[in-house]
DNA sequence: TTTATGATTGTTCCC
DNA sequence: GGGAACAATCATAAA
């Protein structure tokens, strides 16, 4: 167990009338930039027998996954929590458990907010990617460009 | 000093 | 369709 949860849906985006539009929006965006993101998410992959942790830093230029609803939520409880039990030090192993626990007893309208900015952000990051990929296919996918962009 | 680990769910991609 | 990787965070451990 504690691999990934089967594709259990984020919840039915027309349960709501709430942010469905968005929901819809990210689904058409998403199936444009498919294609686009298909091109740069590629060197992303690591290969299944490396370890488990990112390479850090691939192609700095390279925009990042966007974070989904659930780490949004992450983010907000983790706050909250800090403000509530200062004293707990190890939130690394209690944030995971208890935020996903709650996550699941969420309605989807308390849920909904947090789908929302994860829509906005990915397609932010459709629209990063793309803009990335026609550069990488323009040739613009220069060396010294990654590194110049610590030297700014 | 630097990097990996763990714990979670959602999203995306390749086979 | 399903499996696998990666997204954030951060105290801690290990190299």
């Amino acid at each position: 167990m504690t691999k990934r949860a089967p594709k259990s849906g984020p919840l039915s985006p027309s349960c709501s009338g709430g942010s469905s539009r968005n929901l819809e929006l990210a689904v058409k965006s998403s199936e444009g930039a498919r294609r686009s993101t298909r091109l740069r998410l590629q060197p992303l992959r690591k290969p299944k027998t490396s370890p488990k942790k990112k390479p850090v830093k691939l192609q700095t230029k390279m925009p990042k996954k966007p974070a989904t609803a659930f780490f949004f939520f992450l983010d907000d409880f983790r706050k909250q929590y800090q403000e509530e039990n200062p004293d707990v030090k190890s939130m690394r192993e209690v944030i995971g458990k208890t935020c996903g626990e709650k996550w699941k007893t969420m309605t989807y309208e308390e849920k909904v907010k947090y789908y929302d900015i994860a829509t906005e952000k990915r397609e932010e990051f459709h629209r990063a990617m793309t803009e990335y990929t026609k550069r990488m296919e323009s040739g613009a996918h220069d060396e010294s460009e990654t590194d110049s962009d610590y030297s700014e």
